[in-house]
DNA sequence: AGTCGATGTGAAAGGTGTCAACATACGCCA
DNA sequence: TGGCGTATGTTGACACCTTTCACATCGACT
């Protein structure tokens, strides 16, 4: 266990990797991120890393691939340090989903950055909207999201003529929210960032509380 | 006029770099993007942009500039192609907005992630929200959302208690469709682009209509 | 113990951002 | 008109980066 230095062999490279890489990207940014970074940081040789990626994209795959379970854990944390089931329960959830999305962009950008980036979402997710990992043991964001408003439709808290598609609203306006945050284009608008998602929120589920016109 | 080549000096260098670099980012992508293809490009040599930009950062920075006052653009001609100016009217500019939004991230998605980007909104606009310009011709994206979220309440189609920050949402979704579509994390959703827009702004007008709980 | 495949190394090719010293030509003033 | 200063472009160089290929080393299995 007690990874003795100077060994030939690593023991787990691929991770190591992983590991120094978030933290690199944490610092200088994805653009400012160097393969050869990492590897030195790891103390491993500049070409090792191709044993075990294809690329420099293929690693910043995976760490997007993480990115995305990591968030799904916690979506399944917020969602469940709410108890309760009637409407207010739910709507508390469907909050406690926005909260962790924004928190998690601000607290990680580059890595969020990486989430969405060339890397990202389309690039290595071949399979679903958003990013259902087969085979994994947490569900993916977007499958909590579905979840969270079939319990509001349930639960009388949105109209059930609104609820297909309703993803649609709520990911993108949590999701242009961070994004906003991230990229600092919401500089001047004052508000806390707790009050923009509660807004944001509360303005999405009024949205799709409205009956049809 | 008639641009001789072989010229040593090449006559308005600034923006021939400029509309190559972004012929060139929507070709490979801003990562994959090279000042000295750029300057190749131009028939130029490569240090020779360092006379007219700081850095590479630089160059990407007022070509980020340069898409935000073409989005401002844009959107002017978006809202004075609707003509009227009942609630009916007011609604159908704001949904233009949003159609020209997400439009110019579909048609131009390299140059849309500049602005977004690690060179683009926070980095390059020091002032203001979003980015306004000062001195410039053409009004920001968000000053057009700004007017249009004014004609809404003065043509009552939505509640004046949620005037204060109603541009919060209405970009935060626009924007938060935009960067999904552009980074392909919607892809299982089939729904075609138009009605997606159609269907976020129609609910962002609802949020905002409905008076205070 | 011996061999084979997985893993890491070293050097090299080709590309890139950036700078400093040098070259050119445009514009201005005598 | 002629000369000069300065903005502009060039050359060459350095440091760093990705990627590959031949080679070295180790662990596991027979």
């Amino acid at each position: 266990m007690a990874t003795d230095r100077k060994r030939y062999h690593h023991g787990d490279l691929p991770t190591a990797l992983k590991q120094a890489a978030v933290v690199l990207i944490a610092q200088h940014g994805v653009e400012g991120f160097s393969l050869r970074e990492a590897a030195l940081a790891v103390g491993v040789s500049p070409s090792a890393a191709y044993r075990h990626f294809d690329d420099k994209a293929a690693l910043l795959g995976v760490i997007a691939q993480d990115a995305f379970r990591e968030m799904g854990q916690r979506f399944q944390s917020a969602m469940a340090s709410v108890r309760g089931s009637g409407s207010r329960a739910a709507r508390a959830r469907f909050m406690a989903q926005g909260h962790a999305y924004v928190g998690f962009a601000l607290e990680q950008p580059e890595r969020f950055a990486v989430m969405f980036g060339p890397y990202g979402a389309g690039a290595t997710m071949p399979n679903s909207a958003a990013c259902d990992h087969p085979g994994l043991d947490v569900d993916s964001p977007y499958a909590s999201l579905s979840r969270v408003l079939d319990e509001l439709l349930a639960a009388g808290a949105i109209d059930s003529a609104r609820r297909p598609g309703a993803e649609l609203l709520a990911w993108s306006a949590i999701h242009g929210l961070a994004t906003l945050l991230v990229s600092q284009a919401l500089k001047q608008t004052a508000l806390p960032v707790e009050a923009m998602v509660e807004r944001v929120g509360q303005d999405c589920l009024r949205a799709l509380k409205a009956p049809l016109d």
